[in-house]
DNA sequence: ACAATAGTGTCTTTTAGACAGTATTTG
DNA sequence: CAAATACTGTCTAAAAGACACTATTGT
């Protein structure tokens, strides 16, 4: 039977955010072997005293830059093909991170740069974008593809929009990031039903916003309620 | 920054069936420490040369003693807690297998007994059930918890059920699946326009099986389809 | 005939889809 | 007032929930 080799075991991360209208990931630029130059998920190995999540918490927290971060993570699958790392064996648990919009990140310790590009940009590149648009190191490009399905799907039974949104937010602004994540926007009136008949999606403040425009009504401002599933889901166009 | 400490990477198992009735789940009993003489899903390290998928296929055939094994697998998640395993540092890639009713498994190589447990029993006993039910080894009731809640919840949304029956089948042996799954059965007519409303759930053949018990109707033979998605899904009562 | 199992039909309620209309604010 | 944005209402179609009814087989 087995004895038990040894691996590293790394967590990479996918950090969603909303920029622009468009769901944005962080990518840093490798500064060392392998894959020196290329652009990557951020992520590193896991300590001897730490679980997984915890070291996808400590990367976030190192890689953003963001003290206290104020989003979402969840974990999202491992992939361990064996030749995915070519110095040595090293496994990687994928996580999802979920935030509101963020600045500009600092670079971490290990990576020469690291910044936010459009995730369509980067699997699906068209026109100019496609001229910019890296190929990502080790099998990022896979996990990358994983890690935005997951939030598509989670979208639909959840309520996770919210964590893309700071408090208080508008409804308008809550259904961009579904119409950035989807790629097309839900129906007005259906989308506001959905949300305002699920119990505890959101929560009214008594508040209205501020314009965004040249014009225009004042949205009402919610908070987020306690909810964390939508049944029946809200369904993709 | 991070150097990277050796870890051992393991898979783990819950191969789920339907025996009698009941979901049911294949416990091994440790033949070795640590947690001699406990039950355990079973599980194996993961080769230099294999991914973890690979390792839970190899594990599978192992563990049910079928060569050619006609069901399905699939990555659940990772569990990482520094303590999980009292001797060294393991991470685990745990694995959520389903299969058409099996044989009594032989006891594979470091386990000294395998056998099929009602996974009701293992997780919420009642009764009689309560003397027999026993801890599982290492974090193994959570990650049975958190597969069974999978199972569940895929249920709703795709055509898994069928994995859990040999072909032909009929509607009725179907249904028993989610009345297994889900604890209670769905409603009879329902479930029908559903199963035979989403195009390519099922396949009809043309022949009739034979009854059940004594008396009855002989209900026709189907096959799997290709779908592998319902939409909108199914909800459990 | 009767029990047991398989299968059909139908009425009501809920929800989504589509889209037209009204309200509030700025220049 | 016109343009821009926020919000409401309504008609239709699709689907689920509940449940009664018919069909076929063995004893």
């Amino acid at each position: 039977m087995s004895d038990h080799p040894p691996f590293a075991v790394a967590v990479d991360l996918a950090i969603f955010t909303i920029r622009d209208g468009a769901l944005s990931v962080l990518l840093v630029e490798r500064g060392e072997d392998p894959f020196a130059g290329q652009w990557a998920l951020p992520g590193g190995f896991v300590e001897p005293d730490e679980d997984a999540e915890q070291a996808a918490w400590r990367e976030l927290h190192e890689e953003t830059g963001v003290e206290k971060f104020a989003g979402y993570l969840e974990q999202l699958r491992t992939y361990s093909a064996p030749d995915r790392d070519p110095r040595m064996r090293v496994v990687s648990v994928a996580h999802v991170a979920l935030a509101p919009d963020l600045p500009e990140p600092t670079a971490g310790t290990d990576a020469s740069d690291a910044r936010w590009w459009v995730v369509d940009d980067l699997l699906s590149p068209t026109g100019d974008a496609a001229e910019e648009a890296p190929d990502l190191a080790f099998d990022h490009r896979q996990i990358l593809l994983d890690a935005r399905e997951r939030v598509r799907a989670k979208l639909e039974y959840t309520t996770l929009a919210v964590e893309f949104v700071n408090e208080p937010f508008t409804l308008p602004e809550l259904r961009r990031v579904y119409t950035a994540v989807w790629g097309k926007p839900p129906d007005l009136g259906n989308f506001r039903r959905k949300v305002l008949g699920t119990e505890g999606f959101v929560v009214p403040t008594d508040v209205h916003g501020s314009p965004t425009g040249a014009g225009g009504r004042r949205a009402l401002l919610y908070r987020r309620g306690s909810a964390t599933v939508v049944s029946p889901p809200m369904v993709r166009g």
